[in-house]
DNA sequence: GTATAGTTACTGACCGTTCAGTTATTAACT
DNA sequence: AGTTAATAACTGAACGGTCAGTAACTATAC
């Protein structure tokens, strides 16, 4: 009679770790989905518990948003400008790496899910826009523009418009990117440039275009 | 008493045009607000009629899509065909052509937000994706490629790999697309090279890339 | 006066958000 | 150690608003 059934609790308490998993769960089902288009019931269902726990960790649906590209994408932007803060490294290479690394650590990850949901529903919610704008488009544009600016001063590049070039410069990878979340990943399956060889012919077409001839 | 007061009917019965008038106000809203967002509520106040109203001449969202597309998009294509098969201007000449008039009767206009409605959307509506892709995209990309392969057949251009290139070389248009209904609609102006040019140079490459020298 | 283009009112599903109530956990007091 | 009171993490039903689609009705035009 007096077995110990110990039988499960049907939930348990776990303040420290909801947060993270919650955000786990909505980059996944944001990325998938959309912003509009996810349900919080979902991502409450991944996540493991209920709706109304979602909501003891954040305000909203677009707080959810923010949180999620705080935490995943924000500090991968901090990290790349101490890198090259504090690289000594000839300008023309570090041009290369944050190409290639802007691909390998961002485009090619399912974070960049995000860019293309901000692209994708921009018009419809213009507060996600701006700060993702504020937050994550324009810090990284002034990463590379001070690449640039660093490689002029040094004399390594000649002297151009490092504004335009840098939009200019990130738009292949932004189509890249959503190339690989829209019509790539639904249906006939179409004759495609592998990235990697993209890539390198964006760079090279660069530093052909920027580099002082008889440099070092 | 009994004055003539001569009231105007409260509504006209004009099964001829509403049909037009129906696809006109979608189109606008379709472009302004995607797909999911778009309310048919709207767009029949937009024609000026009521939902209900709608739904005698277009069987479902979806169904209103797919006549937008048709009478819009799908006849630009069949013209350009015609144009190409008929043309005995050299290949070089209509595959500059191409690329300008897309950019002129589809990208500069609001019809180029369907394209973008697609791209951002595909994920949740797979089918107006495949719809897009079997009507609009598939059959422009063979005119793409129908110009290059004449053009190699006829002695032009050398001899390359005609499907990955046509891919390729339409990414800068969707890309200019895209940024023009998204970010650019809605925030902080960012420096942009004009789409002229950036064609300019684009056809520019192409061409040094595959015609043959001293062709002509 | 009748066929039908058109309207209006409705249905049912969906979803972000709220909150009253429930349960796991901790602390306090035997 | 065992009982109990207090706390706070968590649940899930319900609310309010939205919207695609439907159906019952009405005015128009011939």
């Amino acid at each position: 009679m007096s077995a110990v059934l110990n039988k499960p609790p049907r939930w348990e308490r776990r303040k420290q770790s909801r947060p993270a998993e919650l955000l786990a769960a909505a980059l996944d089902l944001f990325v998938e989905h959309g912003f509009a288009a996810t349900r919080l019931d979902d991502v409450a269902k991944v996540a493991g518990v209920s709706k109304g726990t979602l909501y003891l960790y954040y305000t909203s649906k677009e707080d959810l948003f923010r949180a999620v590209v705080r935490q995943n994408i924000v500090p991968l932007i901090d990290a790349a400008r101490d890198e090259i803060e504090q690289s000594s490294q000839p300008c023309t290479v570090l041009l290369e790496r944050f190409f290639l690394e802007w691909w390998q650590r961002f485009g090619a990850t399912k974070l960049s899910g995000i860019l293309k949901l901000v692209i994708a529903e921009a018009g419809n919610f213009p507060e996600v826009a701006d700060f993702f704008l504020r937050e994550v488009a324009t810090p990284d544009r002034l990463l590379l523009a001070s690449i640039l600016q660093r490689g002029i001063k040094g004399g390594e590049f000649r002297q151009f418009d490092v504004e335009a070039a840098t939009s200019v410069w990130l738009a292949p990878l932004v189509t890249m990117v959503i190339l690989k979340h829209s019509l790539d990943a639904c249906t006939v399956p179409q004759a495609r440039v592998a990235p990697q060889r993209a890539l390198a012919i964006h760079v090279q077409m660069i530093l052909a275009a920027i580099t002082r001839p008889g440099q070092f």
